[in-house]
DNA sequence: GAGTACGTGCAACAGTATTGCAAAGTTTTA
DNA sequence: TAAAACTTTGCAATACTGTTGCACGTACTC
């Protein structure tokens, strides 16, 4: 099982979400690969985007991504076709806060119309 | 009551999520209150925000706001208190998106600890 | 005062995420 | 190798948020 979503992350370039990686299986049930989806994170395999679309989307790490702010990346979300698209060299900004805020993560979700769409 | 729920987010400095705008009635529905804030969503007195909590919160807007993308700014969304802040003063930086994406809208998010919970 | 428009509450429903439990499968151990 | 221990899976149920249909009541209009 874990290997079959692997794959499945693997072969897409973009972020799919749980409904999406269902859809691959014929008979395989939500709750399996939800937890496959957990445990691949719990061991830092794949990042997890909330996009704003109501789905959570899943994709693979890089090999050396620790998880970790430095690895941070923006995420591009098609307004036409919903496809979220990892832009894995566009690492997200550090931003100065303000005076007390101390940072530990970050999610910039931009929004658009991607190439395929135009 | 569209008095009332200006009020309570004027009040506050936060965005509150529906649940939490409930919270402030004795006698209110729900129902009534996603009607009065998606009404001033549709006139730009409020902006949505969501920070991946799940719930999506709600923002006064600034006077001279048009809720286009030059006046995004940043959220704050702490990880202990679950309270989450508008950085009205940090706008969302621009980014050089690869070719054939174009940019309508984004959302950034910063997660971490606020001053009131250090 | 009849007709119309608007706001509210109730109830139901949709979509996604999540968990409990038991059955099936796999590994370990004696 | 058989029993015990552990893991994974499928099913069913549930939680949570958001959303809509409908009926009722109030307020406005002429």
């Amino acid at each position: 099982m874990r290997q079959l979503v692997y794959e499945i992350l693997e072969k897409q370039k973009k972020a799919l979400s749980l409904y999406e990686i269902e859809q691959q299986f014929v008979n395989v049930e939500r709750s399996t690969i939800f937890r496959t989806l957990k445990t691949f994170q719990d061991n830092y395999l794949i990042h997890s985007i909330d996009d704003g679309t109501g789905a959570v989307k899943y994709a693979l790490c890089d090999d050396d991504c620790t998880c970790k702010p430095d690895d941070l990346h923006i995420h591009f979300l098609c307004n036409k076709c919903g496809q979220t698209h990892c832009m894995k060299d566009m690492p997200v900004p550090k931003m100065d806060l303000a005076e007390g805020f101390s940072f530990e993560n970050a999610n910039f979700v931009v929004k658009g119309i991607c190439p395929n769409c135009r």
